[in-house]
This record gives C-alpha cells, sequence and structure tokens, in this order.
DNA sequence: TCAAAAGTGTTCCTTCTACACCCATGT
DNA sequence: ACATGGGTGTAGAAGGAACACTTTTGA
C-alpha cells in the first residue's frame, strides 16, 4: 500500500473492513493502530485496482491482514458523504510527527491523492479468531482485537462504520445463518449460544435455544467432548457448509 | 448530464436507481429508452459531484427524472465487478450510429471518461406514480414504466441491478413497512393487500390481511369510500408518517 | 331482496416460552 | 452418592391460518 498514487488504483474508492472476531464471550473487532505519535486508529482499508473486482479487493486486503484466504465476507453498505475525507486527519498526523516525516519525491503527490474526498465501501468479515495471524503493516505501531463494546478512538468517521458492520450483523444473524463463522470447526451448543448473545446483546433460555438451532438442520452432531469437568460431556457440532 | 469528462464529478464512479411505481396490481419500473438505434435501455443513472454526498446526487437524479423532491430512497448495493464497463456497449452504439454522430472537440474525451471501468451504486425508490411526470432527457427516445415482469433488453448488467433491487425490496418489506410510498395520500385496504401481492408475488387471505396490516399501528382510518358499486364502501386509510 | 365486497369474530393449529425432569460425568 | 452441567419432554401462552358470519351498498 506503498505510493498509492502511483499505483492503478480507483481514484477516491477506498474499502473498508470490520473484521469480527469471536473470544471469551465477547465479539472483537481486528484493529490497527497508526505507527505515528497521536493514538490514531483505523479500520484495516484498501484500494481497488483498476482490473480487480470490488469483492476480490476486499478479499486481498483480508487475506493481507489476517493471513487467511475463504473468508466470510459481506458487503454492507456505502459510505459517500460529501465531507468524507483524509485530510483533517493527515494534517493533524503530520503536525505531530513533523520530526519523523520526510519530504520525498513522491510525498506531495500521494497527500494529494489520499487527501481527496474518498467514497468508501463497507465489508463486514467473519473469522475464526484462532486461524487469524494479524498481520502489521509498516504504517502500523500494533494490530489488535478490541471488544465491541471497547472501541478505541476511530479516525473519520470509522467509528460509525464500526456500528453500521455490528448493525447488519446483528440483523442477518437470523436470516443468513453466518455466526457459525466465527467458530472453529467444531464447537458445542454452549459456545454456540454465547456467540448468538455476544452479537445480539440478548440472553437466551438454554433449552429452547438448543432446539432453535438444531431445527434450523445446518448441524450435524459429531461425538461428544470430554473435558474432564464433573458433568455430562456436551456433544460436538460441525456447521454443515 | 452533458459532458460529464468536463464536470467536476468522481471518475468511475456511477449511481444507478431503480425506481419503483405502482399502477393496476403491476409493480413497475421507470425505464428510460436511449435515443439511438438499437434498441437500448439503460436505468436513470448519474454522477456524483465532488462536493455532493451520494445520496444528494441519487436525490437530485430521481427529481431530474420525476420530477418530484422527498422520495423515499434506499441504497442497496454496490456494483463492482472489473468487467463493468460501457465499452462494449458504446462502441455497439457508435457502430448502429455512424452516421448520426459527428466528432466533436469533447467526443473523444468523452468517450475515454465513459468507457473506463465503473463502480456503480444501486438506490431503489418508491414513488407515487401518479405524482411522478416523467422527464426525458436530450438522450432519451422515451421513458416509460414497465412492469417488473417485463423488462426490456437493458445495457450492461442493469437487468442484475433491477433484480436485486426487487430482492432488497421484499426483504425490506416487512421490517421497513416501506410499501406505502407506492401508494396515494389515501388508499383501501384492499390497495394495500395488491400492492404487497405485487411485491411479494404471494397472495394473501383477504380477512387476515387486514388485521396483520392494522397491528403493525402505521395506519390511520378516515371517512369511508363511496364508489357507487353495489357493496359495502370501504374506509379510507393515511399512512402515519 | 339480492349480489358483491367489506368488516368482525371464532375455531383450530402451529409455534414459542417456561420449566420440570432425567442423564452423564468426575470427585 | 452428589453436585454440575447437558439433553429431552411437556404444559401453557401467543400468534397465525382458515373460515363462518354479519354489515353495507346500489340495483
Amino acid at each position: 500500500m506503498k505510493n498509492p498514487s502511483q499505483q492503478n488504483y480507483i481514484p477516491q474508492v477506498s474499502i473498508d473492513c470490520v473484521i469480527f472476531g469471536y473470544h471469551n464471550r465477547q465479539l472483537k473487532v481486528l484493529i490497527p493502530k497508526i505507527n505515528f505519535s497521536g493514538d490514531f486508529w483505523a479500520l484495516p482499508s484498501g484500494f481497488v485496482a483498476q482490473d480487480e473486482d470490488i469483492d476480490q479487493a476486499a478479499e486481498r486486503i483480508l487475506r493481507d491482514r489476517t493471513g487467511i484466504q475463504d473468508i466470510y465476507l459481506e458487503q454492507f453498505r456505502v459510505f459517500g458523504k460529501a465531507s468524507r475525507s483524509n485530510k483533517p486527519f493527515l494534517d493533524e498526523l503530520i503536525a505531530l510527527n513533523s520530526d519523523k516525516l520526510r519530504v520525498k519525491n513522491e510525498a506531495q503527490q500521494d497527500y494529494d491523492w489520499f487527501t481527496k474526498r474518498f467514497i468508501s465501501i463497507g465489508y463486514y468479515a467473519l473469522v475464526d479468531i484462532n486461524k487469524v495471524i494479524p498481520q502489521k503493516t509498516d504504517l502500523d505501531e500494533s494490530i489488535e482485537w478490541y471488544s465491541i463494546h471497547d472501541i478505541p478512538r476511530m479516525i473519520m468517521d470509522h467509528s460509525n462504520i464500526i456500528a453500521e458492520a455490528l448493525k447488519t450483523l446483528q440483523n442477518d444473524l437470523d436470516e443468513k445463518i453466518n455466526a457459525f463463522n466465527l467458530l472453529p470447526e467444531t464447537f458445542t451448543m454452549k459456545e454456540v449460544q454465547e456467540v448468538y448473545e455476544a452479537i445480539s446483546g440478548k440472553t437466551f433460555v438454554r433449552t429452547n435455544f438448543q432446539k432453535m438451532i438444531l431445527s434450523l438442520d445446518v448441524l450435524e452432531r459429531l461425538e461428544k467432548k470430554f473435558t474432564g469437568a464433573a458433568n455430562k460431556a456436551p456433544y460436538l457440532y460441525r456447521f454443515k457448509g
């Protein structure tokens, strides 16, 4: 993603990805922190190459950030306010980091390219958090999972993008039955319930939840899982792709 | 929309509008026919000015095409395949119309601008068909309402865009309760039912449909409507904004 | 008084909810 | 044996579907 102005991208169009994972009863989002002073966090983003489908671009961005392929992905909304520009943020960043920054040949060109008004296509992804190896880029100070209840200070309208992604995920939960993409290959019914509760923010009655999920007819029951705990061993299930 | 290459639009981004109306028990779409030989139909489209929100751009396009304001509007999807280009269509058009076309100064520039790969943001609109006065542009031979079951030969992927818009409208029908935007200010319960049936393609039992709609608590009952027919006069209703 | 269409009520059945009950497991 | 958590069954409530019945209107 260096020197985007030099590459053959579609101008003024970006893709922002909200990558959801699940761990410890909490729904999380993978967010890089930008590698400059000032404490800025920004969603994993990228641009669309001229010869690339937008879905492919989103897949590429996700592959680069998570190290895994074949990720569950949904385009959920376009953010297109005329005021959507990196300029205020970039100017603040430059002011805070004037010592570190040197003027290169391409710097002004990149600055002009970056600070135009951007239309951003929002995608959300659901991943098995255990499979992901978060990939830092040169621009990142860190990249971490943050609970949806504890999102850091995001640049531009990225907080809003996350909120919209979550809302869409909540709406999709019943119709698209995609929550299983947050779980590992095999899982117990209790884990399914905890994922559903983390996403929806509601609680469910254990016995009825089990019947509801089984009636979807999307799970196959495997052998039991012996945890060593002093109680009945739960069944393991696998999602019938 | 003349000489777009000269204007300050965001390049390679367009907006396509699927304008739904309702008449005579049929869901219809407003579609212009392009003013050249070859029988091409294309959705009402436009571009996004640099200082314009994408929602504003969609509103502007709709205002220009329908003559009315304050239209119900939903952004529903982005179409972004790398192969999305006007070039095949434009080349065919030029071949068919070589006699009519003269080379102007801006022609090549426009051609280059138009034939790039485009990312299109799809909006669907719901309008009261009686209020609309379809507006022809210079580029149109005609602009007509077509039944969703009898859509003409569309350019590019515009048939697919219509299909996606319809699918979204069907899904939104229950949650967003927006079908009333297709009806005039006041209407009977029978008309509501016919609109729902036209959108969903299903039929409903009259008595149960009435109870379902009333239980939504979005209608206020007005006086009765005397049609002169030899039967009980139905109530008129108005949608509570 | 009759046909046609609108409005209301009733019954039946399916689905959802709450909860009781039983089962397996390791200490 | 028993505490703990998992799985199944069931009664009651709520919601939806089918249909009978009543009302209104003009001919």
